[in-house]
DNA sequence: CATTGTTGTGCAACCGCTTGCACACAATAT
DNA sequence: ATATTGTGTGCAAGCGGTTGCACAACAATG
């Protein structure tokens, strides 16, 4: 049916192994050689076949790509979409099959993986989050198999691969934007704090705050689901406060559009009565009203280099584990103004 | 390194062969033979070999995810994640591998499948979207392969394996449910004519108009992207008619929290001044203010079929193409309410 | 002119699993 | 007793590549 690699080798006139060679661009195989073999193969549209290379050299150039576990909505959060897309157009242009690991619950997960690795599916998982203790983690690390996190790692942090932001000098950077804005009462929100990315934006906050000389206080920190009931009441907890804050670091586009909608139900004005910039700068950040100010991560970016970085180290198990840190940038829109009254 | 078949025949004390067949549940295996071998299977841990497997039964076990071509936010539907989530929960069940193909243009894509298809990496594919005069499909369906679409087929009808949701009647419920709170001027809009499922949903609201003998106007239908600038203006053309829509019919979540955002800038009180009720039930229905009634089409579920339906026809080459249609469901919000004023 | 080296190609043995066919053995029929 | 049919298992030839090694051809060296 398909046209393999012998029917390169006869119309070429050579044997199977010079044909093999050549696709391999070996450097044994003469110049002329090589052009007569890849005329044949351009001839006859010869691709080699996928499962029998792999057999044959005893890799399967596929990548496990694990979604985090997370309550249903967050599912949604389209950042994954994003980072999906990049790998996939980096594993798409270096031949490389890529296929996304998914269950209800990390054992669920931790199954599909094992089956995987047993059989001989996957060379490398790409993970799409990083969480201390997560068991996932835990067994591809001892398991001695090869992963890259996107996110800080958050363990064994010297001996693991990972993509990410700079966190915390966005968060850094966040904050400082609303300190310049004559903001001094700013409060951090997060959907997942177990999450490191999450984490990080906390620290870069707490440390914004530090360096202008103002003391974070733990009231100030919250820690909220953008879907749960009472999150609304914890939200307004806060802004109902006599010292209630005027700005706020939200760590997700998503969380802060939940924030604009109970804003709005009991008249809270934004920005006016409260500023807030957020992370992802996802459609939410353009389609909510007001618009959201927000730190662009290039989460496209992210999965092509998480896929770069997997790829190499597929085929140079010798490199050391490398961090690829990609830059971040605030996209300013209409939740911040400068602070008014108090 | 990893355990073969043949240390599980050498510990069960049977050929290569019978553990083979044992693996398949071949039936000419004996009963006690077989639980032999999966003691012995289970013993070691034993999981047959996917690349080498696949080579000799000459298939892939790997079907490919093609998202569509769209302007880069459309991207960020996350619609796209939960259809890709339901395919690789199912897959990821029943021992498949599935690979997401995403490109810049048509071209980039088709260069890619063209070459999965001549190295044997996918058995079929699984395209997330349907949309006439496409060249994938049309490639696809010329070269026999297999394919399912998600969203109704628009062209080889009969032959084509497609998951969806009955969008005609979606739209024409939801049509009928503005009808039902005494509106009696609704417009239609959407983002992307083109797609089949818009068209479908235009052509249900269209006949809910006539069943309650109103006329279908040219000037209520109207196509405009999310993000572009002049969306803002052709929106505001029709709102502003003197005769204007008291309510809408929205083909996308997202285009809907972009016509709210417009109207909210623009003082238009949703719902008062204009009821809207949109598709996909997506994080935007909830997250916007006033949170959107929408039609819920079961993207995951969608999802989960196509990969089913796949899977099927992968192991069963004769099987005629099947339509699945998947229910949809309106969830009410705030969006809509009864008719008010004129 | 024999010896050593270099370069380019082919042979054949894998990689780990599948499967058509042969065959051994037992059960039934003639 | 022999022929006939099943039933259960193993042999070995694939599947389509890769790669260590042998070797032929030719150049360079002593």
């Amino acid at each position: 049916m398909a046209v393999t690699i012998k029917d390169v080798a006869a119309l070429a006139g050579v044997s199977p192994s010079t044909v093999s060679r050549t696709c391999k661009n070996n450097s044994r195989i003469s110049q002329e050689t090589k052009e007569k073999v890849r005329r044949a193969m351009a001839d006859l549209g010869y691709e080699p076949n996928f499962q029998a290379s792999n057999l044959a050299s005893q890799n399967s150039r596929t990548i496990g790509i694990i979604l985090p576990i997370s309550e249903k909505e967050t599912y949604e959060n389209a950042f994954h979409l994003e980072l999906i897309r990049g790998i996939s157009q980096f594993c798409n242009q270096k031949q490389y099959i890529n296929t996304i690991i998914t269950g209800q619950d990390e054992e669920e997960i931790l199954q599909v993986i094992k089956t995987m690795v047993r059989s001989g599916q996957a060379d490398g998982f790409i993970l799409l989050y990083s969480r201390p203790g997560d068991a996932v983690t835990d067994y591809l690390y001892n398991e001695g198999l090869l992963y890259v996190l996107i996110g800080k790692a958050c363990q064994y942090v010297n001996q693991t691969i990972y993509i990410d932001n700079d966190n915390l000098l966005a968060a850094q950077e966040a904050t400082d934007y609303l300190y310049n804005h004559g903001h001094r009462r700013i409060a951090y929100l997060s959907s997942d704090t177990s999450m490191t990315f999450s984490a990080d934006r906390k620290a870069g906050y707490q440390l914004s705050l530090l360096q202008h000389g103002l003391t974070p206080r733990p009231d100030y920190c919250v820690e909220m689901s953008a879907f749960s009931s009472d999150s609304a009441d914890t939200l307004m907890q806060l802004l109902t406060l006599p010292d209630r804050p005027t700005a706020m670091l939200v760590s997700d586009d998503i969380l802060a559009a939940a924030v604009e909608t109970t804003c709005i139900k009991t008249g809270i004005s934004i920005p006016d009565d409260l500023s807030i910039i957020s992370f992802n700068n996802s459609l939410f950040a353009r389609l909510t009203s007001p618009q959201l100010t927000s730190v662009d991560v290039n989460s496209f970016q992210l999965g092509i280099e998480a896929a770069s970085q997997m790829i190499n180290h597929i085929e140079n198990p010798n490199l050391l584990a490398t961090k690829i840190i990609v830059p971040h940038y605030i996209v300013e829109r209409e939740s911040c103004c400068e602070v008014t009254g108090k």
